[in-house]
DNA sequence: GTATGTGAATAGATTCACAGCT
DNA sequence: AGCTGTGAATCTATTCACATAC
């Protein structure tokens, strides 16, 4: 009765751990470049700011083993948490929308070094198409669909306007683009493919308000003074 | 037995709510400028891109009732949850460093918006300092603690490379600042009555990546040419 | 009829605690 | 002795479903 075929489906991983995956990542990464060996999950739970059973359950999901009494080997794990994170070739990076935030990210080094380089940029103000930002030439949107062919791209980053935000999406998405990163303040929605992460600037100082808010509330005198 | 004073310590909201909020509050205000008096949770939950049961239960915890068989009054709901979020006064923001990030995020419009308007800049490059950036001249490091006094500041943010990241948190925390929004890629610890959030935007992108690694594993067609 | 408010059900994530391996 | 791997317990969050109010 259980149909078993093709080259294991690989059980999904929790979302929580995959978006701690590149935490552990850089952690690793960094104690392999100090020459380290291995490490224990309270090593590697203290590197990503985690609790350490934590660590162990997120890795037991990869199926990457340790050895009990000794701990995890560093670079099999770079190795292993890599891969997982969509392979070892790298994700070029299409940016639609070059103003403040566009331009920043544009020549954010993160980006390249975790193997999402920028590969192109494209706005819909004419001023700013044909200027040169971060050693590539902004092209128009109309271009999106060819740029992405061209530069075998797979992720787009929204960088415009809120209001500009849903088309600059819809574009990506007719140009063949299935993984999208929004830092637009505004609600888009894509088909049901389509994977979307949402990266809200001013929402998080708002999240910060609220504790900042309950803090001086319960202690009036904290509003003034530091401590 | 059960001690009750002072003015209602408000039970705290939970953190997936408090997440949610300023997107209710983004809504809202787009639908009271084009002059709508009310808005049903089903609509509410549009405007944000999340269940509307769940808008219910998020508003319930504010206490911000509701009519049966009409919905919420837009305005009101507005003032309610800007409240919640920090009250109504502006939390005046300090950024340390100005690299690439940071000068995108001084002119960041949606900050001010959302009431946490950018009051000083700090970077600890004696090249960068004294430039003036966004209306505001840069000031060194050690100038955090008479700035935050100046400014009346209460809100950090960290836009420093990885290295520098945690310094630069600890000279927020002694200036007194209890509220830190962190963009640099790195962990930072902090003491405890301090709220920290986490940036990452390489991270995001990694994220994205095992889905979209996931994708072309499950269809290999799907790697090369859109649907 | 329409839409809220909420208890109950479900799902997801974290943490504990300990057996089992080296 | 030390550290992994994981079942069980706990905590948090989401969703359902419906009684209740307008």
């Amino acid at each position: 009765m259980t149909a078993v075929a093709g080259p294991e489906p690989s059980e999904p991983i929790p979302g929580a751990t995959v978006a701690r995956l590149p935490l552990y990542l850089r952690g690793l990464v960094d104690r392999s470049e100090a020459g380290v060996g291995t490490v224990s999950s309270v090593e590697l739970a203290d590197l990503a700011g985690v609790n350490a059973a934590n660590v162990r359950k997120d890795l037991s999901y990869l199926h990457a083993h340790g050895t009990r009494g000794v701990g995890y080997e560093v670079d099999h794990l770079i190795t292993e948490i890599s891969l997982v994170l969509g392979g070892d070739e790298p994700n070029p990076v299409i940016i639609v929308g070059v103003g403040n935030l566009g331009r920043a990210l544009s020549s954010y080094d993160g980006f390249v070094a975790g193997g999402f380089p920028v590969a192109g940029l494209v706005d819909a103000d004419p001023e700013v198409v044909g200027r040169r930002i971060a050693g590539k030439v902004v092209r128009p949107v109309d271009d999106l669909g060819a740029l992405v062919t061209e530069t075998g791209s797979t992720v787009g980053i929204v960088a415009t306007p809120a209001h500009a935000a849903q088309e600059a999406t819809n574009r990506l998405v007719a140009a063949g683009i299935r993984s999208i990163l929004n830092f637009a303040p505004a609600v888009v929605v894509v088909p049901a493919p389509v994977d979307l992460r949402q990266v809200d600037l001013a929402t998080e100082l708002q999240i910060l308000g609220y504790h900042q808010h309950r803090r001086t509330d319960a202690d009036p005198v904290m509003s003034r003074v530091a401590g």
